[in-house]
DNA sequence: CGTCTTTGACCTGCGC
DNA sequence: GCGCAGGTCAAAGACG
């Protein structure tokens, strides 16, 4: 997604931003190098000051840091959002194209209402998630923090991978159900349909949107197909969605502090703009 | 032994 | 009534 190439410029990137010793002179440019120790000496007050000066950058800079990790994450969020409405206009359009009977749209649980004898019932809540797997894993199953029993397995017309039936392991109290599928373009992402609401607690909160957990490194909830007949345009479970991004802000600012070409580039940055307005 | 998964059979709703 | 396709059931087997 990201040229990285302009991190990798420079190998002297990696600069030490701790506030401690000095470099070494021969490190620093001839232009650039401090006047000679005995005047250092003579101005230790200053020294502190200027050390004080630094702190504050620093922390302007680290606030700043923070801003765009934040930025990062709207981002991230805002893409994750258009990709699933990506996936969704591209499952229905073959359909709309007449490649799925229309009567068969009918009974998706997904995009239509109930119904029964004495007219429209309600549809349970829907809502769907995209997670992203390891394209071999075949196991179709999403860790969203609940337990659920898998009652059927069923491959479908317009996609090649088979469709798991998932009851809620509290049912019959519980009536959520879901169904997940890999997608037909892409192998690596899976879509969980959640029919109903939970009545009850989650089973393992460590499970749901863990940063350290590979097998699903993105869990992302996404607009329902059929928005027209939800409640909201988007029916994201709003409860969730403050924690989701909270997350994904320390997901984001994890893994960047963990990128070391970016804490260099951050780094080099950061002295550039030192030389150019030394502190008072 | 209890729980869960697998999988073929069966059920259901729909258009023709 | 038939055919189609999605959804569900339930017996058998796996597993701890």
């Amino acid at each position: 997604m990201m040229d990285s190439s302009w991190t990798n410029q420079s190998p002297s990137l990696s600069l030490d931003l701790s506030v401690g010793p000095p470099r070494s002179p021969d490190q620093v440019p001839p232009d650039q190098r401090s006047p000679p120790r005995k005047a250092e000496a003579n101005s230790f007050h200053a020294c502190g000051t200027q050390v004080g000066a630094i702190e504050a950058k620093l922390n302007q800079i680290s606030e700043e840091n923070k801003r765009l990790a934040e930025m990062v994450s709207d981002m991230h969020m805002n893409y994750s959002v258009l990709r699933g409405r990506l996936f969704d206009l591209a499952s229905i359009a073959p359909q709309e194209k007449g490649s799925v009977s229309p009567k068969r749209k009918r009974v998706d649980g997904a995009s239509c209402n109930y119904q029964t004898k004495h007219g429209e019932v309600p549809m349970p809540k829907t809502s769907k998630m995209y997670v992203r797997i390891d394209p071999t894993d075949s196991s179709l199953v999403v860790k969203d923090g609940y337990q659920w029993r898998k009652y059927g397995q069923k491959v479908t017309r317009d996609n090649p991978f088979p469709r798991a039936y998932f009851r809620c392991s509290f049912a019959p109290s519980c009536p959520v159900k879901k169904k997940v599928q890999k997608s037909a373009e892409d192998g690596s992402l899976l879509l969980a349909t959640y029919e109903g609401e939970h009545n009850h607690e989650r089973s393992s909160r460590d499970e749901v949107y863990s940063v350290s957990d590979h097998s699903a490194a993105a869990v992302l909830p996404c607009p329902s197909i059929d928005a027209e007949h939800t409640s909201q345009p988007y029916d994201l479970d709003e409860a969730e969605l403050p924690k989701l991004q909270r997350l994904l802000v320390e997901q984001m600012a994890t893994a960047l502090t963990n990128d070391r070409s970016f804490t260099a580039a951050i780094a080099t940055a950061i002295y550039e703009r030192m030389l150019q307005s030394p502190p008072a």
